[in-house]
DNA sequence: TATTGTTATACTCTATAACTATA
DNA sequence: TATAGTTATAGAGTATAACAATA
């Protein structure tokens, strides 16, 4: 049980994240962005699975998870085979195609982090990926209720320099 | 000087990382989104200070931050003053309203953390932040070049269950 | 009736480029 | 001419809700 500034700190450095993630989506090609890599990376990692096994890794809506898929089998770098078992599911599976994105993919990364980190030991990189892998469990399948209140609607009132 | 699989992972948590990102921002009021939200945090802790030092902090381009100031400054949260020395700027300050916010944010951010992390010492806490600390600094202010190749067009063929 | 997946819609965040005002 | 900031526009990611097909 931390203190109250460590969680502020915490939170701070979490949004700060996004600065370094927003750095990796500038190195892939164009035609390729996060969420389509993520696919990627998923699927040939994990091996073949259903939607809504990769919805549950990525952490986010099944109607995202779609459009990503979407996009990837659109480039054919997935296949969406019909499961034997229940007509309803598809299988995702990575093509030749898409196994040679995602090789590309991993070259890119290697180098970028290569380069960014190379004052970094073996053991520290070690030590952030279980941290951020814990932090990512204790969080884990919180999909609790919003309790998101409302707010008043007001005004964009730009050209204001002072307030009142 | 860490190994390629390393680095995948690395990645690969990063990218994850967004999942408790984004369970952050369902605890926020609606009218005070993740930007609005970040911009009241470092100019509580920074301090006044102009729209390009906050852009630097916040890792985005002014643009952005127009934005996300124009948002904070129509809810009272913030005064954008004159800046005698440069009437090109902008002075930004938080006003009384927006600490009540800031404190607002802080009390919920805190409660759902030590939901989450109830299992973590103080220690581990401190590791993590200092770990992702690090990080962005590594990434720093490496705004290079984006040398993004360009791609084929290729057309969204949904409704078509496995390819070719 | 419940589940799997797709689609339409809307909102947030971001970058690029054009623009105004000032240095 | 260069810099500080704003605005318009476009693209990516996400969630909600409505829908189709199947269990």
């Amino acid at each position: 049980m931390a203190e109250q500034a460590q969680y502020e700190e915490l939170a701070r450095q979490l949004s700060a994240v996004g600065a370094v993630k927003r750095d990796m989506g500038r190195i892939l090609p164009s035609d390729c962005p996060a969420g389509s890599a993520a696919v990627l990376t998923l699927l040939g990692r994990h091996g073949d699975m259903r939607m809504s096994k990769l919805a549950e890794l990525l952490s986010v809506d099944m109607s995202v998870t779609s459009r990503h898929v979407a996009h990837v089998a659109a480039r054919g770098w997935i296949d969406r085979l019909q499961d034997p078992a229940d007509k309803r599911s598809r299988i995702l599976r990575l093509t030749p195609a898409g196994q040679h994105r995602l090789d590309d993919m991993y070259r890119r990364t290697t180098q970028l982090f290569a380069e960014r980190l190379s004052d970094w030991t073996d053991d520290e990189v070690g030590q952030l990926i279980q941290l951020m892998t814990r932090l990512r469990a204790s969080f884990g399948d919180c999909r609790s209720a919003p309790a998101r209140p409302p707010a008043p609607v007001v005004e964009e009132t730009t050209r204001t320099p002072a307030s009142t």
